[in-house]
DNA sequence: GAGCCAAAAGCAAAATAATTGCGTTACGCC
DNA sequence: GGCGTAACGCAATTATTTTGCTTTTGGCTC
């Protein structure tokens, strides 16, 4: 991986695209690294060598897919913009797709780097909505209250606790943190 | 599995016995379901058969180590008992075994039932914390509320972020949540 | 822009692991 | 005490993973 273009790239790539494919194809349970390598035009030996096997690179695959593709909207407030994020973000992981992800984005995880990114994600776009926020003058609350009070309990519920949630889950986690802000009267 | 008790019983704990000691003596990278099953004094079929592949044999394992051994311990005060608890527990999944012991869980974990039983017995030894305080008279916030606040930054941080915790974290966020619970002043 | 070095990929054989069909054992129940 | 069946053992088959060696090729220096 010390190689950041050509053929490494292109291989890389590759290997991805075949897993995208295959498992909207043939389902994840089906996938094997022989039929991955073969679907990518590669040797299975290239797959292990680089990514050990695979879970780690359903790992990588799955962290690329939780990536967001746009910064969050800006709808002018804070509370209306910590909202919609959180509400958006919960169906995207709540979905059944999104949970599958998560799951893959864990499960080959050795060091937890993987996961690492996979948080360092939401709180960047946390951090858009807070700096924008900031910027308007508005009172904002620290960037780790929102990951503790609103980003970690929705994904503690998915990831450990059965059951559904729904958007008004979400909305509730972002008015009781920003009431929290608000001096007691 | 249908069969609780005789051979069937006996098989499983051996297993897991096997999956315990190999554990230690070899580290968690060197076990194979073959291996396991040497150790076990049973065939590798019955493993594949009973728990499909080594991931959810570890997770089953790994489970079990996340059980509780005792309730949680009883100081007269809510807030001292809830503490107690959180610094306890926060201490235990975040040493190394703890952490390989999570990860295990959750990677060997299809339909999410594991990671479940982890959530179930956080929240029993909360239900407990709670249920003794109510009868002392004290008020007490709900459950949900005290997973979604208390463990549920613990455990998300753990998994997905990386760096230290310490004693002091898991005591404020005990301190934040009882004193949501003072009306205003 | 030619040549060199080393990282990454290909290939194929060998080792290891996973699957499966069939016979046997032994719970749980009547 | 005997029956039915779930769970296990065994062994052959199949698939995957590992590994040593060779070839390709990206990145760097001169």
């Amino acid at each position: 991986m010390t190689r950041p273009g050509g053929r490494s790239a292109r291989v890389q790539e590759s290997v991805h695209a075949a897993v995208r494919a295959l498992e909207t194809e043939q389902g994840r349970a089906a996938l094997t690294v022989p039929l991955v390598a073969a679907r990518a035009g590669v040797t299975p030996s290239t797959i292990y060598r680089r990514w050990g096997d695979l879970q780690e690179l359903l790992s990588d695959v799955a962290v690329e897919r939780l990536r967001p593709e746009a910064p969050p909207a800006d709808h002018g407030a804070l509370r209306t913009d910590l909202e919609t994020w959180a509400e958006q973000f919960l169906e995207e992981m709540a979905s059944p797709p999104g949970r599958a992800y998560l799951r893959d984005a864990l499960a080959g995880d050795p060091d937890g780097s993987h996961a690492g990114r996979c948080s360092a994600y939401a709180a960047e776009q946390v951090d858009v909505i807070l700096a924008r926020a900031a910027d308007r003058g508005e009172q904002v609350p620290d960037a780790d209250i929102v990951m503790d009070h609103i980003v970690a309990p929705m994904i503690y519920r998915l990831v450990f606790r059965p059951g559904p949630m729904d958007a008004s889950y979400a909305r509730g986690l972002v008015e009781a943190t920003l009431s929290g802000l608000m001096p007691p009267h």
